[in-house]
DNA sequence: TGCTCAATTGAGCAAGCGCTCAATTTAAAG
DNA sequence: CTTTAAATTGAGCGCTTGCTCAATTGAGCA
């Protein structure tokens, strides 16, 4: 195998590896796994990385670009719509192996020291990055939440939820239910002031035409 | 070893497993650890189960108990009574061993055919337990819930989710945190009719104030 | 009492895992 | 070109896993 420098060979692997994991999930894959897929030999492996330094790796770097995409990546747009684009996507099939990892995780997290902190600051980020867009939401006055840290940490604990029940072969949640939910939930914790005034009103004729 | 009859044989094992299962989780446990707990031989063991049966069965066993207790045996109370007790005591220590169970058969039950029927079953029976449960409820007018089985459904969801952030070691979510989140959610989807309409009342006193 | 067959044993197989280490190769410094 | 240190190799070690199978034991029946 061609020589590389140590950073530079690090990177490889670090990538190597984070494929691995979406084919195969944090149990499955193995060390072999990875340095087949860059051709290069076992013990090569061994000497930049042990397994459980490797896996942690490579699952914080998967999910730190995924964050990025969802919520970071257009800014520009109001807080409402990055929301519901949110909701709508991140049960696509695309996401599949991502959700099974954040799953597994929550397992192997618990046993194995190097996973459970890059799990622990993954989920801190998203938590983090939720709640500051729901307090944009509040911002731009296209809903009001006053508990933008709880709604943030509800939802996502929700999610994570559908997502292991979606994810199950022969689920009795399909990914439109799971979307569903997600938007209930959703307008629960970030309902549009707008919208509560007129349910507001429109309870109050009903009560009225009784 | 004393000898027994196949089926009494077969619920001794099982019953171990049971154990094993709390002591050790679905992934780590052995079938060697079973056979140990029961001081029998690894092909006795071997000779009435294959260690996918084995764990699916003392799953499904372990989840069944947890659900009569937590939902079907005290059905002379209100529903509103039996739900706040079940909030209150859902993530107490005691329970960690199954909800982490719970957790891996998300990961395992995907992989393993077993294992993934149990959970699916195991699921279904809790969802639809919730269901009846707010059902009641709402034949008891302690609240008003016009989706109870996506509330069900909601609730099982964030309830896993949540157990999933508690059980971390160094988590950032404790258990008093849990059981507010919890709380929380369960008023969103059970909400008192009496409590929304003074609700109501309050929102309106303070608009007038402004 | 002897017979029979199912219950029971436990050494060990085959496979997979992360990882080691002496040996080899090669890029770069002197 | 020579030297040197670091990158790279791959056979294989040590361990664990679920499971097999020929051999042994003992309860129930004639």
């Amino acid at each position: 195998m061609r020589r590389k420098s140590a950073a530079d060979r690090r990177e490889d692997i670090i990538g190597a590896a984070a494929q691995v994991l979406l084919d195969r999930g944090l149990l499955a894959a193995t060390t072999r796994d990875v340095a087949e897929r860059l051709g290069m030999s076992s013990g090569l492996l061994n000497h930049y990385f042990n397994w459980s330094e490797l896996r942690s790796l490579a699952f914080g770097r998967l999910v730190d670009a995924d964050r990025s995409r969802a919520l970071s990546s257009h800014n520009h747009e109001p807080a409402d719509v990055v929301l519901a684009a949110f909701v709508q996507t991140c049960f696509a099939p695309e996401y599949d192996a991502l959700w099974r990892l954040w799953i597994e995780a929550m397992d192997l997290g618990r046993s194995d020291a190097n996973l459970g902190a890059q799990l622990r600051r993954c989920d801190l980020a998203w938590h983090q990055g939720f709640a500051d867009l729901i307090r944009r939401g509040n911002g731009e006055r296209v809903w009001r939440c006053n508990d933008a840290d709880g709604a943030a940490l509800r939802l996502i604990a929700l999610i994570s939820g559908l997502a292991g029940l979606t994810l199950m072969p022969n689920a009795h949640v399909s990914r439109q239910d799971a979307i569903r939910h997600l938007g209930v939930a959703v307008r629960y914790e970030c309902a549009a002031p707008v919208q509560q005034a007129a349910r507001r009103r429109l309870s109050r004729a009903k009560r009225a035409t009784k």
